[in-house]
RNA sequence: GGCCCCAUCGUCUAUCGGUUAGGACGGCACCCUUUCAAGGUGCAGAGACGGGUUCGAUUCCCGUUGGGGCUACCA
């Protein structure tokens, strides 16, 4: 009867497969609000987050605030701020461990588990475990009694990873003011979200065996677990302070573009596999995303890299989805109001784009933008040094350009280019020779875009007014 | 100490027993060029060590070493 009966499940299993394909997995990132969202916090929220948009699954966020003396609303909302500036959003309400209800659902978890005989009251500490009766209004924890055997599983990264019982001590699961501790309260709260992926760091893995007894005790199934390389300085050891920012807020305000970020964190512990390109988009990613490329070796964060990854992004987003990010440095920087922005956006837009080549930081740009928002500008004292030397043939040098340029009609590159070089020719020297005093008298230093571009942004007369500028100031000198 | 995880250029990685061990960042050189970037080309740079298994190991197994994590009435 029973043979025949498991007969015919194991011949109908793969049509039932085929009928109710998996459920979509349902998965979340459980930070406790203790400080700001980091660096190996964020790859992990990514990491779910990208699972379970190429998976259609759903991403949730809950709130580990149970140890309520360490957890701040400040630091709650940082790490909100953190993912929502990186674009991980999640799809139901936040869940918060410490809600009343929840503690209510962890207490009854713990009742149950003493009823059945899984866990025992005590009040003794770890290293002198006993049993001794506790009396009615004594304060005791509630301590989970590890029985023999062993506990394994296998991972989605790891292979199979296996814990002899014997190695771990009956922990506690409940204080004595019966508040739950970790890995209780992770158990019942995944099992109350119906997680099916529980996707962390791997510095969880000695507290996967006693989660899955919990889980066993409970009588549930087990979600898969998938362990996450950590993240380490460049010393090699735990990202930590020393290494430079480690928040994700950090190298927001440092003007780094969250999509740079994104694509640089996905690649440290994942990699598509084969032949890839390095810079992806969001799309591209959750496109190649999936568990079976997650690696097992910790990766070395570096800073080096994130900016040439953000220098990348920063050539290629789309200027309207750039000039929001950079705008409001513009004007903090005091260059410009949003309304003068606003007034001639073309304009703007065009400088922006002419910057962002050559930046590796949001910063980069307002930097560059100094000289086509200021009326008077410094001049770089070894720009000055080096293109100035002579400070008479400079000067005539200028004034001669100036006269060329206020003739020239019209005010295009292909003209500008013409007349200078002609100019050049005319005094025997390189174009150069005309180009690098010039760009020193228009923007004041020694690096700036194409000089004919300047010219352009510039407009002929502030054009103008510069060169005369330059030709007082070498006057004076 | 005990338990667990990990190990390819300085860094991120490809390789799923047979490759001159490939790419990217960073470094260096050159090209392009009015500067700086960007871009292009090239150079240097790796399988921790020792045993097995195999006709053949970076790849599989064991050990050593090294690094990391956990070992709370923290999460």
């Amino acid at each position: 009867m029973q043979s025949s009966g498991r007969a015919r499940a194991r011949a109908i299993l793969p049509i039932l497969k085929q009928m109710n394909p998996p459920a979509p997995p349902r998965l979340r990132f459980a930070p406790s609000p203790t400080g700001y969202l980091h660096i190996g916090g964020a790859r992990t929220a990514l990491f779910n987050w990208l699972l379970a948009r190429k998976t259609g699954g759903t991403f949730l966020l809950r709130v580990e605030d149970t140890d309520k003396a360490r957890s701040t609303e400040e630091s709650t909302r940082a790490i909100f701020e953190g993912l929502r500036w990186l674009g991980l959003n999640w799809d139901e309400e936040v869940v918060y461990q410490g809600a009343e209800e929840n503690l209510a659902r962890h207490r009854a978890d713990a009742e149950r588990m003493l009823k059945a005989g899984h866990v025992y009251r005590c009040f003794c500490t770890a290293a002198e475990l006993d049993e001794r009766r506790v009396a009615a209004g004594e304060p005791h924890v509630l301590r989970f009694r590890v029985p023999e055997g062993e506990t394994a599983w296998d991972d989605l990264v790891h292979e199979r990873i296996a814990f002899p019982n014997k190695d771990i001590d009956d922990f506690v699961i409940l204080r004595s003011d019966g508040t739950p501790i970790y890995n209780h309260a992770v158990v019942s709260d995944d099992i109350a979200m119906r997680i099916s992926i529980v996707m962390r760091g791997d510095d969880h893995i000695s507290n996967t065996p006693k989660q899955i007894l919990l889980y066993r005790a409970l009588g549930e199934p087990l979600p898969q677990f998938a362990h996450l390389p950590m993240i380490h300085g460049m010393d090699g050891k735990k990202l930590s302070k020393r290494h430079g920012a480690t928040a994700v807020g950090d190298y927001q305000h440092e003007g780094i573009l969250p999509q740079a970020m994104v694509n640089f964190l996905a690649l440290l512990g994942w990699s598509p596999g084969g032949e890839f390109e390095e810079v992806m988009t969001l799309e591209q990613l959750i496109e190649a995303f999936s568990a079976e490329h997650l690696l097992r070796k910790a990766s070395v964060f570096d800073p080096k890299k994130l900016e040439w990854m953000n220098g990348q992004h920063l050539s290629r987003v789309p200027l309207e989805d750039l000039e929001p990010r950079v705008t409001p440095l513009i004007v903090a920087a005091g260059l410009a109001t949003e309304a003068e922005l606003a007034a001639r956006r073309d304009w703007y837009l065009k400088l922006i784009d002419l910057l962002r080549v050559r930046s590796r930081l949001i910063d980069d740009i307002v930097r560059q933008a100094v000289p086509f928002f200021r009326d008077e500008i410094e001049y770089d004292a070894d720009a000055v040094a080096k293109q100035w030397k002579d400070r008479a043939v400079a000067r005539d040098l200028l004034s001669a350009t100036r006269e060329t340029l206020a003739e020239l009609r019209p005010w295009e590159p292909e003209p500008m280019e013409e007349a200078l070089r002609a100019l050049a020719e005319k005094k025997g020297v390189g174009g150069g020779k005309v180009f690098q005093p010039l760009r020193v008298a228009l923007t004041g230093l020694g690096v700036s875009p194409g000089i004919f571009d300047v010219m352009l942004a510039l407009g002929r007369d502030r054009t103008l007014a510069r060169i005369q500028q330059a030709e007082a100031f070498l006057q004076d000198a």
